[in-house]
DNA sequence: ATTTATCGCTAACGTATGTTAGTTTGTTAT
DNA sequence: ATAACAAACTAACATACGTTAGCGATAAAT
């Protein structure tokens, strides 16, 4: 009988959600099935419902993880007393260093977040609006004190979070860049824009 | 009983397929049934089969349709006789607009692609693949031209079209800005960037 | 008006899915 | 060693799905 092997003080939950991820992200949350879920982690699939109470459940420990590590970001850089395009770079290295290396986490949260069912599927979206709207708040002060070019804020904070997402491919991709000069080109390419500066 | 209804010239396997893209976009391709489509078509499940084989053949039609207008226009575009920065805010235009009217069928273009069966399978990823190193290839004349800031080009395709479909979110929002004022804003930050030029 | 092809219906098939019940095996504590 | 608990197994359930077969109804062609 093969146990869920548990390195270090991991449960055996988050040993189960973390490959969840990876099948997920993979196939798309309904696509993966319990049955493959079970055999990536070496286990019958009846089994792994002695740890979790449904497949819903592993979305919504992936979704909320995220969502929660980014309000919590936020939150820190808001309080910080500095101008308002530091703050917003700080986010977008947040942004980009967490796809880098929670990349599963974050693509899942992102993409399968419909597939929630409904006290959280309203839940989370609710905290993804509130997200951007301080998101966006914050480039808005960055305009008011000239720092920033005049533009529609919402819209702004749509296209950097997308952008953001677009780390994906090149996560998958054959003949990275590293992960140092990705972060350095794309945050050139969104703050500076194509067109060179001066 | 009931007909599909079919206005013009249109066949009722394209009023399915429009039908599907919506169905898709709203669910995702694999929570999407036969039977949901069904209903929206005003029809019963098995009679969609009198005007096409398959479910995946409702994703081949509409992944392949928005694939090989983006090729059509990137081969145009590529002949034109101006500067590369103008050939990238061509396709960049051509890329919103797109993503503005013909909104489902990119979306589930974009998204849902991995469900396709693998002739059609590695077929688009190879399309997808040659589309974003043509697209690299022009804004690396950019950057030699020095039109364009020095940055990796490949990183910078991924940025721009991943930040375009964040108009998905726009799409679906309560309080828009207008088309224009988008195309406008989006053209102006990706560009230009966030902080003031000059 | 009669034939022919198109289109929709009902019924059903086989398969895959999430999940539960009940039991057995392995680990931990006394 | 034995009791107690955790975690795995087998078997099976109900349901939902994509799809096919065969038949009736409608529209188009002669």
């Amino acid at each position: 009988m093969a146990r869920i092997k548990t390195d270090n003080n991991v449960s055996r939950k988050e040993v189960i959600v973390a490959k969840a991820a990876i099948l997920f992200r993979e196939k798309g949350f309904k696509a993966a099935s319990m049955r493959d879920l079970a055999e990536s982690v070496g286990v019958e699939a009846a089994s792994l419902y002695n740890h979790i109470k449904s497949k819903t459940e592993l979305l919504h420990e992936l979704c909320f993880g995220v969502a929660n590590r980014f309000m919590q970001k936020i939150e820190e850089v808001e309080q910080e007393m500095i101008p308002a395009g530091e703050k917003i770079e700080k986010l977008l290295r947040f942004h980009i260093t967490e796809m880098i290396h929670h990349y599963e986490d974050v693509y899942v949260s992102d993409r399968e977040w419909k597939h929630l069912s409904d006290p959280y599927l309203s839940n989370f979206q609710n905290q993804r609006r509130i997200y951007r709207k301080r998101f966006a708040a914050i480039i808005e002060v960055g305009i008011r004190a000239g720092e920033i070019e005049p533009i529609d804020a919402p819209t702004a904070v749509l296209i950097l979070l997308h952008a953001i997402s677009g780390i994906e491919s090149w996560h998958r991709s054959k003949q990275k860049i590293s992960a140092e000069a990705l972060e350095t080109n794309m945050i050139t390419i969104l703050v500076g824009g194509l067109y060179p500066g001066k």
